[in-house]
Order: C-alpha cells, then structure tokens, then sequence
DNA sequence: CTATGTGCAAAGGGTTTGCAAGTAG
DNA sequence: CTACTTGCAAACCCTTTGCACATAG
C-alpha cells in the first residue's frame, strides 16, 4: 500500500495505476494504450481497457509519464525522464528516443511575435534497424 | 473545365475539388475538415463530407494545401504557401501561422544518430488578442 | 463513512469506406 | 468507354463516459 502520491492528496492508491505506470516505465518501447493494456492483463487480467486510458490520462496530466501524440495514429507514453524528442520510423512506425544537444524551447520561446509556452514535435526519417536494412 | 493537374494525370477535373481547395486557399483562418464543408456548402449545397475529406486528403498528399495536425482536435488545413509553423492559442484555439527567422528543418537534419526526413510541429500559446486581454 | 477508483457496456467524435450512380476526358 | 468522383449511409477506430459496485484512507 505504499502510495507514492507527489500529486496531490486525492489521488488514492490503486494496484492497477501502480501496475500501468510499472508498465510504461518499464517498456524500452513507447507502448500504446493498448499494448499497455495487453501488458498489464497478465497480471490483472480483469482490468478494464477504460482503467487504463484513465490512469493513463491521469499520470500524463501529473507528469509521471509523457504522452508522444503521434498524428495519424494512437498516443504513446513514455516514461518521464530528462528532455527528449521522438522519431517515428517511416518504414517500420516505431518511436525512437532523439537527444539535442540544445533544448529546442528556448528558441521556440525567442520566436518573434508571439509568447510560446509549450509545444509538440514529431520527427520523421528511419530507425537504425530501418536504415540499415535499406542498404542491402 | 479549367484542371489545374500539377499532380499527375490521373486526376480529372471536379467542380466540388475547386471549392474545397478555394475553400482553404481563400480561408484567412486554417479551417478544419467540417468548416470547409460548412463553406462550400453555401456553393454546393449537395455536396457530401466523405467529399470535402477525399479531397482534403488528395490536396495535401499533393502538397496543394497543408494538413495542420492539432493533439486532440480535427486536422486544420492551411494554404500551401511558404515555409512557417503554426501556434495554437490555449485560450481560444485558433491556429496562428508563426514565421521562423531560420528554417528548423535543418537542424532536425543535424541531430545526431538519426536520419531526419520531416518533422510535425505545433505550438503553443497565446495568440496577440488573448494575450492582450489578458492584460487588463 | 466518503471520496476516489474500477469494470462493463454504451456512447462519442472524427474520419474512412463500400457501393451504385454520375461525369470528365 | 473507362477511370475517376460523388453522395449516402454504414462502418471504423480510438477514446471517453455513465453507472453501480468496490476500496483506500
């Protein structure tokens, strides 16, 4: 029952919440709602897919985790670790981890005209995996 | 019957792909799929929504309009024109086109371990009216 | 005890698709 | 004539929501 609650008093503990953010901490990948959910039936398999958009929803909203919209596709989450962007492979779809070296928000916050507060990248090329089997 | 066919010539002329596409190019704003079709069907009254989407589609795969993606809303579309990114207003919602001083796209080439081929970005913030009634 | 969380099933909203009829070239 | 387009309605997909029950604090 160890309740880790960094985000306020109203929030309760719950083993499937614990088990979700396990789930996306967990992964090296950047799953889905739904794989998250295939991930966490094993353990819970009476949990409910509307369980996991909530918590899910819920541990973005807190920045426990970090949602990678993906247009034309489903959210990903990733776990909340230091600034990073992401990638989408066009050949194979996966999400990729990308490291500035510069954080890209302090430019977009000296853009002239207007006061920008957050944003939101997707970048496109081939993963590593992708790029290399191009080459054969 | 004047077809503008910059884009192959499997495309034939259609009365309601000019409206659309005059539609977004007319469009001051960056009107979403179902504001195009409020718009046209003043002109057209019988045109369908599966159309003013096709269309849509057909024109951005073409690169005759832009598809803005915006997490969590419909797609907006914007006139082809030259390079610029869009700010979404958090207070209102409106797309805002933002002129970059240097193009980004080239350093997203730059980053290092990975072969950029395009990138998806939006902004956010406060467009000039709501900041400025966020003063008084 | 009370507020928060859950599971289920149904609803939602934006977008796409199958089909038969229409039309450009 | 033939391929591309259209309108309509239904299907799709992901996500959210209403509700009654369960559970943390």
């Amino acid at each position: 029952m160890i309740s880790i609650k960094k985000w306020g008093d109203r929030v309760k503990y719950s083993r499937q919440r614990e088990l979700i953010r396990e789930a996306v901490n967990q992964s090296g990948e950047h799953p889905t709602a739904d794989a998250v959910y295939q991930k966490v039936r094993q353990k819970e398999p009476t949990i409910s897919l509307a369980t996991v958009y909530r918590n899910l929803n819920q541990l973005a909203e807190n920045n426990m985790i970090r949602r990678v919209v993906v247009p034309g596709d489903s959210d990903h989450f990733d776990r909340a670790m230091e600034y990073h962007e992401h990638m989408i492979c066009t050949r194979c779809g996966s999400v990729v981890d990308v490291w500035p070296e510069h954080p890209l928000f302090e430019q977009f916050q000296a853009l002239p005209g207007i006061c920008c507060t957050g944003y939101e990248l997707v970048l496109y090329g081939l993963c590593s995996e992708c790029a290399d089997q191009k080459e054969q």
